[in-house]
DNA sequence: TTGATAATTTGCAATATCTCTATATTATTT
DNA sequence: AAATAATATAGAGATATTGCAAATTATCAA
């Protein structure tokens, strides 16, 4: 696939300076950089079924202190931003970051700001 | 001096988040990267006096297309989060982008995102 | 000193964001 | 089918942001 085509454009930079606009997603994004680390070993923090290092809403929730439906307003902020991608197992939802997006975000700043 | 003192912590980078969180602000900066290309020759693009590529507000004004007022405002967010640094010379006030808090926040993005 | 030009600050109305509680939805278990 | 658990959505009050016009401050020029 052309490497090209996943260039973010402005539009979609802004949406992401905006779901960074705020410390506690910033700390949501950096938390799940090491999710073994950061959550408890009781946390569902996934290793199988394909979605390694995904961690479910209440195991976020209970780290960042913030109410559930806070919580779950903000990941869906950071999902929409392209910064975190999910996946629906059962009645959990796990979240991990979307290191391709990152990594064009980055690339975006180094060339367009 | 100590290159590590640079560095720039989460406060600050949720600040230029902030400031980037608009796609007019956003444009600024971007504008101010080749100022002589993105500017009319008439404007005051400074090439002297110790602050070569600085541009007064009125002439930003008239490239961004929002008021004097909250062009003035919004050039004192970016000058707030360090992304802009500005020096007042007899009547204008000239504006260019402060490339050291600029790499070092994309060393900040490469490290802390 | 008076008037013109440049920029900042202030005040305002409209809209957006933050964060909660309450409720709805979806999935599991009994 | 009903109870339980995880998540999402709706609604509300407080606060912040957007962008303007008007008032204020600073500088220059005559």
């Amino acid at each position: 696939m052309n490497r090209e085509s996943n260039m973010i454009n402005d539009e979609q930079a802004v949406e992401i300076f905006k779901a960074l606009s705020n410390q506690i997603r910033v700390n949501i994004l950096q938390m799940l950089k090491e999710p073994n680390n950061n959550f408890s070993p009781q946390a569902h923090v996934i290793k199988e079924k394909g979605f390694d290092g995904g961690v479910c809403v209440s195991d976020i929730r209970s780290k960042v202190g913030l109410s559930q439906s806070t919580t779950s307003q903000y990941l869906s902020i950071l999902l929409q931003s392209g910064l975190v991608e999910m996946k629906r197992i059962g009645q959990w939802t796990y979240y991990r970051r979307n290191e391709e997006t990152i990594k064009q975000f980055e690339k975006y700043i180094g060339l367009k700001i």
